[in-house]
DNA sequence: GGGTAATATGTTACGGGTAACGGAAACTCC
DNA sequence: GGAGTTTCCGTTACCCGTAACATATTACCC
């Protein structure tokens, strides 16, 4: 055998029957349309030469790929791992692939990226960023491709966006957290995005009603366990008579409470913690995180659901979805 | 306008300038082969237009796509976040997009999600299991694309793997809990696959080893916190004197861990715990978790630089590279 | 049995980059 | 100034599945 193995063709296939490769594609897409006297021919033809689908020439001549672009900025952030689960729920019994790419909180990166994707003729795109440079706004218009923005329902969308009101949701938990008897919260934050800004801009807005003094922290590196006790460590330093901890993530103030812990600084009596998004980890840990709840993996459905029904040729329903947010006291905060 | 906005070609853009879309092609990719004179006119043809370049062509006349298709279990189990991570870190400055597929743990699915990728012409599969089904061979086969599997060193590979000793690590593991005083292990596993039977194996081989009696709980979810607390209200049902705790990933490990704090039951002393994987948590918590660490990262830059090298055609290197893992003792188990 | 309808298969063309080849113009050198 | 070389751009063909259209065959009806 040293014929090179070349991946069977549909025309491959209709030679070993004897027919012209139309119909074989026929009988895949459409059976009832192929006489059945042929049906076991083709299906035994198609087995022994094992082929394989090529969504490839299709692409090219209709210039539809049934898959849609996901763009992250990071896939070890929990977050986006859930928001593509709710996504994937809907656009993978739809027949759509998603093609994943992540661009670690960079704009250029972002641009790469999306000109990556749409060289593979995605039909529609996911973006988990309501900021974006001139150049990605253009690429996008001129592609023609539908796009969702998540995470976000307060700044304008490109086309639609759906998201929640981070702001909001960090003004409430601020709030709350003043309520229980935390005066001296500082804010800690990882790497700096336009949805960091705004949570910032909630807990700046509480503080100030209050009359309390905002102060954030922030690390360029990615949020992590262990980077919430290091900024815990710093926030000491600079704040010895903090009593509260708001954190960006929740994994950076499970960090910083781990720190507590190490320290013998008793949570919530002397600093009351809280966090954000509401993973599994804040219900089960001891004591609960008190933290605020974001649909995650409903802003993936939603977005998917949408999306799908846009390439069906449907008008944008609404340009923006605001879902709804909920604070969760756990028991790192004072009563 | 009524004109529906088609993406611009590269016809489009020659025709602007003057010239035959072969000479715009060269000038993206060869640019050294065009006049100068040329140069200018082309650039601005392309930023009038906002020519977006169009892998799909070429795929389908090269049959390359530039694409590498990688297929996980699941996308929120952490360990596969990482791997990926590793990967991308080699592929992404190569040049190379990759297509993230997850199949939830079951072979069927699997199946189809290789068809879809190799549908798109991917030039290389990257999978996460060592057990398949015959068609999956089969079709791997006669797409001719090079594989690599990850995650298990001991398994017979399909091409090559890039892995560890599952088995091994379990029963290392397993011995230094025993040498620690616990006695009474049970073993904690979620979605059951081959690589978590191996490393039950292990865990069982080292109880034999001691003439202790194996037991392990398992649970048709995904693994998590939540789930890792369940387990052990469960285990201590069952086993009522049970000393100790081996959990087939990090996050049981520590869900076991917050339910026993709930419960009273002192860590390390009346029950140890280790985990598997070696996240950044388990060196964050207090006390520090007893963990295998897995060279998940390297896993994956190695998976990149053995396919890269494979696609410029050079043989395979190594059938099987068997990595080293680590064992983390800390804080989780007697002293 | 002649005509219409329904069914089954074949034919043609298309999509958009790029490899391979061809040819014209400009340049080089003695 | 003529032969060889280089530079630059154009022409052609190709990849493969499918929509649209054309044709062949069978079915049906009075």
């Amino acid at each position: 055998m040293t014929t090179k193995k070349k991946r069977p063709t549909l025309q491959d296939v209709a030679d070993r029957v004897g027919i012209t490769k139309m119909t074989v594609s026929r009988y895949l897409k459409k059976p009832e349309q192929v006489s059945v006297a042929l049906h076991e021919k083709i299906q035994s033809a198609l087995d022994e030469l094992g082929y394989i689908p090529n969504k490839v020439p299709d692409m090219l001549s209709s210039a539809k790929s049934h898959a849609i672009g996901v763009l992250v900025p990071s896939l070890t952030n929990q977050v986006f791992s859930e928001v593509i689960r709710g996504f994937e729920s809907v656009t993978e019994p739809a027949g759509y692939q998603t093609m994943l790419a992540h661009y670690g909180y960079s704009q250029s990166a972002e641009e790469a990226r999306i000109a990556t994707l749409l060289g593979y003729n995605v039909d529609g795109l996911i973006l988990s960023e309501s900021v974006h440079t001139e150049r990605v706004r253009r690429m996008i218009k001129t592609a023609g491709v539908p796009v969702i923005e998540l995470m976000d329902s307060v700044s304008p969308a490109i086309e639609q966006a759906i998201g929640f009101d981070n702001s909001a949701a960090a003004l409430a938990m601020t709030e709350l957290m003043i309520s229980r008897g935390h005066h001296h919260i500082v804010y800690f934050a990882a790497r700096m995005d336009a949805r960091t800004r705004l949570k910032i801009k909630g807990y700046e807005q509480a503080m100030h009603k209050h009359h309390l003094e905002p102060f954030s922290l922030q690390t360029e590196e990615a949020s992590s366990f262990t980077r919430g006790a290091l900024l815990l460590r710093q926030a000491l330093q600079q704040r010895p008579s903090l009593d509260g901890i708001f954190c960006t993530n929740d994994d950076l103030a499970i960090g910083a409470f781990y720190e507590c812990q190490r320290q013998g600084i008793p949570v919530p009596e002397q600093i009351g913690i809280a966090g954000f998004h509401g993973h599994d980890i804040s219900g089960a840990m001891v004591p609960r995180l008190a933290t605020v709840v974001t649909p995650r993996e409903e802003m993936g459905r939603l977005a998917a659901e949408n999306l799908l029904a846009r390439l069906q040729g449907s008008p944008i329903a609404r340009q923006i979805i605001d879902l709804p947010f909920r604070l969760e006291a756990g028991e790192s905060l004072r009563r």
